[in-house]
DNA sequence: CTAAAACCTGACGTTGACGTCAGAGGCAAG
DNA sequence: CTTGCCTCTGACGTCAACGTCAGGTTTTAG
């Protein structure tokens, strides 16, 4: 025993990845591209995940829809995977937290105006 | 008397307008270009604006903020300040108001998952 | 009167996360 | 073998709400 981790995990391709977290094959490459994500490479240099890159992609979807840019999920990623951050990066997922909740306070005030547009036409036949 | 409505509202330039909605002029050359603005103009040909433009313009940038595009507030426009809409109207305004929410989820997700990252780390020292 | 500040009309530049097209391989099935 | 689907690497296109620059007129402060 003490084999050097054989790790056979299943490899999957990146139309497998894409399709199992909903984007397109180009987003996945993108994200590489930004450095959010890596892959091993076949011989004939096609790109092999491990099955947990679907969560992982679906994770960096998340973000980009809360806003974040390619910039800052690359700096989030570390605190995720690994738990551990200095305070340079306490200091931006606080600051991204704050961004979020502000913008989550102006989406519900803007329902609250459209609501009033809707009562008003509602009753308004 | 019956004088035909003299209307002596003060009238305000483009600049005024911005500082007082805090946004760029640009921007409201742009409001307008987009059809959700209309402005006298003196004889020299400068805008001018009554001062409730002031709160229509904050209202533009609040939709905008929500995500609107230009085309949906400017269907939006009317309803708001007449009262008065179509099926299709209502229709608009029940998806826009549909995909806003499901915005405030995805951010509240997303918020979620921030504080799951900010815990860890900090109770990581 | 004059200089600064504000305004005008174009019109091109920016940003970010991809879409899309071109051209060239790779891979299992029949 | 070849048909058909998947993948590869560039590289240009997109979309929307403005930013910004150029070159000229207008209004205001002193």
């Amino acid at each position: 025993m003490t084999v050097t981790q054989a790790a056979d995990e299943r490899l999957v391709r990146i139309g497998e990845v894409a399709r199992g977290a909903g984007v397109s094959v180009r987003a996945v490459r993108y994200y590489e591209q930004q450095g959010l994500l890596v892959a091993e490479r076949s011989p004939s240099g096609q790109r092999l995940y491990r099955q947990d890159a679907v969560t992982l992609v679906r994770f960096i979807q998340q973000m980009y829809a809360a806003g974040l840019t390619s910039q800052r999920i690359a700096e989030l990623l570390p605190c995720w995977d690994s738990g551990h951050t200095d305070d340079r990066q306490r200091a931006m997922l606080r600051a991204e937290r704050a961004r979020i909740q502000a913008k989550v306070d102006d989406l519900q005030a803007a329902l609250d105006r459209l609501d009033e547009v809707i009562e008003i036409t509602d009753t308004h036949p």
